[in-house]
DNA sequence: CGTTCTATTGACATCATTCAACGCCGGTGG
DNA sequence: CCACCGGCGTTGAATGATGTCAATAGAACG
């Protein structure tokens, strides 16, 4: 579910593959291409379903969004990128790019272009293990999102995702327990595959049971252990029965316990 | 949904990393290791998940399944391969193997150790380009995937899933209209994210509108057509009618209309 | 300041799962 | 040869989790 970050020791944080270009590992000049980098603005695509595929790009600041179309016009948003995330990599099936990206806040992207990168390929292994290593993380992630999707409760998914932005925050060192939603319920809801509605309700019931805090687009997990507990088996009695015990003064059936 | 079959001109058909590794492109002598060739039987594995990651294989006959296990214990069918198909690029990652693979029927797949790989990825510009294509084939394929878990019903789904089979028995010069599968119901349902009783149920379905006909493993697609509109928009209110214009001798309570 | 997008909430409908029973087939052992 | 059995597949009935429809309201945006 989470893209993989490039990180390597000898390599700028920030842009790894700018970084392997022209770093000591190969034999290029050290001068950066300035032009290389280019700032976008929330709603602004970098490139659509379909345009022929010439370049990759790290997505240096900001947030962006990936989704594919089908003919009969739905979308269905495929991916989140944060900081550090490599964008592009399905493209060399087809030379086209096979999903739009769109940005969901002002951000800076790396372009890598393809001659370039080829080049690079050709000369650094360091740079062939990289790539080999990101797509197959990509690949990983897919297949994990596929068993989400088709094995877990709606309230599973949404754990599961709160539980997966949580940690890319933190592997940047930002707060994992506090951080703010840069895409809308619909994008989340379309990514995890429910309506909005369905998500909207999950959020406020799990903000009733005190496990997280929304307000807008700012969101605070007040218990990890509750939102694995979420994402494990979905049942917790134990709770339920703890519920009803602080219910007590409350007049309560018998029937409500063997329902 | 389909693999990536790789292919090439100069190549031998059924194994083209090996003729890549050597072929003409590349200075390394043309024997062949023999021992790369290996044959499996019906249930047994080519690897666990978790397994260290040393090579990758290309399936040359027969079938398989891939499939990923949660900690609690089920597990989720991630794909299936056919002859020409290469298996293991997800393990780049981690180095272990993030699924498991065994064999539907009788196979037999090549071997290539990840040292052969590598090498050759550092000798071949047109390995690295069929690598690359192939990986992000794999991308697109299960991108595809989620997009029919996540947006299409359980008949379009399955519907998608023969048609898709279909295309994949063509593109080997087999018949794409009759074929058998060799998964059982139960490997389909998992694939597809629902239960076997739904997938039963759908696929009788279809037979009584004569769109296929099935019978234990072996199945002809009678009307792809009528497959692909399954597939687009599922009211197909004219055929309904034309339907019950077809059965006029037959007594029909006039509130079967209105239902 | 109005229009549009986003979000929340309720009532209702429905598709797909679940639970259950049964039939079929191939293998295995008496 | 028959009886038994386990895995696979089919079918019916009931339940339930989500989606759909609808109304509302605040925030963002120009």
């Amino acid at each position: 579910m989470t893209m993989h970050r490039l990180q390597d020791n000898n390599v700028c944080q920030n842009c790894a593959l700018c970084g392997v270009c022209f770093g000591s590992d190969s034999h290029m000049p050290t001068s950066p291409t300035q032009k290389s980098h280019k700032v976008y603005h929330r709603g602004e695509s970098l490139f659509s379903m379909g345009d022929t595929f010439d370049a990759l790009f790290i997505l240096r600041a900001g947030s962006a969004k990936s989704y594919l179309s089908t003919s009969e016009g739905d979308e269905q948003v495929s991916g989140f990128y944060h900081p550090g995330d490599l964008i592009g990599l399905d493209g060399f099936d087809s030379m086209k790019n096979p999903q739009s990206l769109t940005f969901l806040e002002t951000s800076s992207v790396c372009r890598i272009g393809l001659t370039e990168f080829n080049r690079a390929m050709g000369e650094s292994a360091t740079m062939r293990q990289l790539i080999l290593k990101s797509m197959s993380h990509s690949l990983v992630d897919e297949q994990q999102l596929m068993l989400s999707v088709s094995k877990l409760s709606a309230e599973q998914r949404l754990a599961k995702f709160l539980l997966d932005l949580s940690g890319r925050f933190e592997q940047r060192g930002l707060s994992g327990k506090v951080f703010n939603l840069s895409m809308t319920r619909i994008d989340i809801a379309n990514f995890l595959g429910m309506a909005i509605e369905t998500i909207s309700r999950l959020l406020t019931k799990m903000q009733q049971q005190r496990i997280i805090d929304v307000n807008r687009r700012q969101i605070s997990l007040l218990s990890l252990d509750r939102l694995h507990d979420c994402l494990k088996n979905e049942p917790e009695i134990a709770w339920t029965f703890l519920s009803i015990a602080n219910k007590s003064s409350e007049n309560i059936p018998m029937r409500a316990l063997s329902a």
